[in-house]
DNA sequence: TTTAAAATGATATGTTGTGTCATATGGGCA
DNA sequence: TGCCCATATGACACAACATATCATTTTAAA
C-alpha cells in the first residue's frame, strides 16, 4: 500500500471515529489534494476528478465536500490563495495546534509549520490590545519555496 | 478643509514628489476608501464613484487605479478579504514598516497595527528555518471588532 | 503643434464561490 | 425485504472578483 492510500485510510478511520462518512467522492477530492502535494483550487480538483476518475463533479459538490473535509480537520482552506491543502497531519494521531502556512506564490507548494508558541501569544496580545478578537490564529504567508527562489 | 480633503491633499503631494500623478479618477477612488473608513471591494468602489460622482468606471479601470495606489503605498490590498483599504499613514511623513491588519469579518473595518519588531523577527526566522523566503511580511488576521463582538 | 507616453474606456471572458430546488444513496426499522 | 428518513450529491443559474486585449483620450514634453 502506497503512502497516499495509507493516508486516505487514516482519514477514513478518523471519520469513522467521529461518526461521519468519508464517501467515494470525498475520498476522490481528498486524494487529489494528497497526491498533488500542493494547494489546489476547487476547480483544479474538479479537473483532477475528471481526469483520474472520469467523474464530472459540479462545483457546488466540490465546495460542499471541501467544507466537509475542513470540518473534519482533514483539509485547510488557504484564504490568501483561494486554494485548499490536505492537512499534513492526517496520519498523526495526536491533536494539533492551529497551523501556519508558507505558501509558495510561484508553485503553490505549501509548508505547514508550527511557529513558536510565544510568537502566537505575542500576536494575540497585540490583537487584544487593539480591541479586536482573533477569530482564528491561522497565519498565511506569501513566500517563495526553495526551488522557485 | 475637512480631514478627508486634507488626506487627499497629502496623497497628492506624495505623488508629486514621486513624479507620479494623482488624477481625478484616482482621487475619486482613493476618496472612496478614505471616506468609508473600512475595506471595500473594487466593485463597491465602482458603486461609490457612481453614486458620489455619477461616473461609471469600468472594473478594469478601478483595478488599474488600485494597482497604482498600491504602488504609491497609499492603499493596501487585503488578500484575506479581497478588499482594499487606504493606508492609515497617508498623512504621516515618515516611512513605515510593513503593516499588519486586523480585519473585522463582520463589518470590514480594518485596524492597521504594528506588531512588535521581535514578533516579526521570530516569524522570519521560523520561515527561513523552513527553507522558504518571505515575499512580504504582511499579516492579515480574521477578527471581530469591538462593535461586532 | 506635433508626438509619444500615460491613462482610461469598452468588451469579453476567466476564476472563485453560492443559492436553491431536485434527485440519489445508504442505514435503521417495521 | 421494503419503506422511511437523513445525508449526500446533482443541476442550473447567477453573484462576486479579476484580467486580457485592443481602442480611445488625455497629458506633458519636444
Amino acid at each position: 500500500m502506497n503512502s497516499v492510500e495509507s493516508i486516505i485510510q487514516h482519514a477514513e478511520q478518523h471519520c469513522d471515529m467521529r461518526g461521519s462518512r468519508l464517501t467515494q467522492k470525498r475520498k476522490q477530492v481528498l486524494t487529489g489534494l494528497v497526491k498533488s502535494n500542493k494547494a489546489l483550487s476547487a476547480y483544479e480538483l474538479i479537473d483532477f476528478c475528471k481526469q483520474e476518475y472520469g467523474e464530472s463533479l459540479p462545483a457546488m459538490s466540490v465546495y460542499r465536500i471541501l467544507d466537509f473535509l475542513e470540518s473534519e480537520l482533514l483539509v485547510h482552506k488557504l484564504n490568501l490563495a483561494n486554494k485548499y491543502v490536505a492537512c499534513m497531519h492526517i496520519s498523526c494521531d495526536h491533536a494539533h495546534a492551529v497551523p501556519q502556512f508558507l505558501i509558495c506564490k510561484s508553485c503553490s507548494i505549501v509548508k505547514e509549520i508550527t511557529v513558536e508558541e510565544s510568537t502566537i501569544t505575542d500576536l494575540g496580545n497585540t490583537v487584544k490590545g487593539a480591541g479586536y478578537q482573533l477569530l482564528s490564529p491561522q497565519i498565511e504567508l506569501n513566500c517563495l519555496c526553495d526551488n522557485c527562489a
